[in-house]
DNA sequence: AAATACTCCAACCGCCGGGTA
DNA sequence: CTACCCGGCGGTTGGAGTATT
């Protein structure tokens, strides 16, 4: 499972990560959060780029990362999301508290591909469509997404959380023959996703107020306990999520 | 017990789009 | 307008762990 350690052509370090490594990253994303994966290595004290640094936080060190088996209604939604989306594995973990795209993609590749594909022949793609069309009305009221799509795909209640990847599983099935993102995005540009459920991400203002944060992210840290304190105000309000 | 085949998943790679200077 | 940087995404791979022969 683990890849062997080795260095890339930049001196940076490959492979698996170590616990120690773990720690050093978990404790300065936990501290000074991730402003710019590319620098936080350098300040972190780890020999990984930044890129490295990123995925690691995202599918494994961060908190509310849900681990072990997963459920029935789980694969029941992995299942009809990657039949009506593709391959869109952010979207489809975005329905999954806990689980990373990560963890989808390989949960799918390993469990979950022989038997959609046997499940394909007994059910249609409109039996998935009417199947989140009640997940969308049990929260945000009766709204006919299947007819309204065919109809006009901009016409979808904005406040569903299933309707931007509705939009793009439509515009990959029906607008465009390509797989092209450029055609994806000229379809849900169109849509104003503001006040869908996306996760606050601008930088806490604990940040920018240290002028030289980046420049000297330990120097400045004479307030731990003020620090800590607004990290689990961070944390609970799933900044960092 | 040893050898081989298979499974699973952490991690890497390359590409793309958005933001900005 | 262009070039560059960065974060994010999806495809792929390496190899440890497990099952089978």
């Amino acid at each position: 499972m683990a890849r062997t350690p080795g260095l890339d052509k930049n001196g940076m370090k490959k492979g698996t990560w170590t616990p120690e490594e773990d720690k050093k990253l978990r404790a300065y994303v936990r501290k000074y959060g991730f402003w710019n994966w590319r620098q936080l290595p350098k300040y972190a004290g780890l020999s990984r780029c930044g890129k490295s640094c990123r995925l690691r936080w995202m599918n494994y060190l961060r908190p509310a990362i849900k681990r072990g088996n997963y459920t029935k209604e789980e694969e029941d939604t992995i299942i009809r999301l990657q039949g009506l989306l593709g391959n869109k594995w952010s979207a489809i973990a975005s329905k999954l508290p806990g689980r990373t795209d990560n963890e989808v993609k390989n949960y799918w590749h390993t469990n979950l591909k022989k038997r959609s594909s046997q499940n394909i022949s007994s059910s249609s793609p409109q039996e998935a469509i009417t199947s989140v069309n009640h997940s969308c009305d049990h929260e945000f009221g009766p709204k006919n997404i299947s007819e309204t799509t065919q109809n006009n795909i901009l016409d979808l209640p904005i406040n569903c959380p299933m309707t931007h990847q509705i939009v793009e599983g439509f515009a990959s099935l029906h607008l465009s023959s390509s797989s092209s993102k450029t055609s994806l995005s000229s379809c849900t540009e169109a849509v104003d996703f503001s006040n869908t459920e996306c996760e606050a991400s601008g930088s806490p203002s604990i940040v920018e107020s240290n002028g030289n944060f980046w420049t000297e992210p330990f120097i400045t840290d004479n307030n731990i306990e003020s620090w800590l304190s607004q990290d689990e105000w961070l944390f609970s309000h799933e900044i960092f999520y």
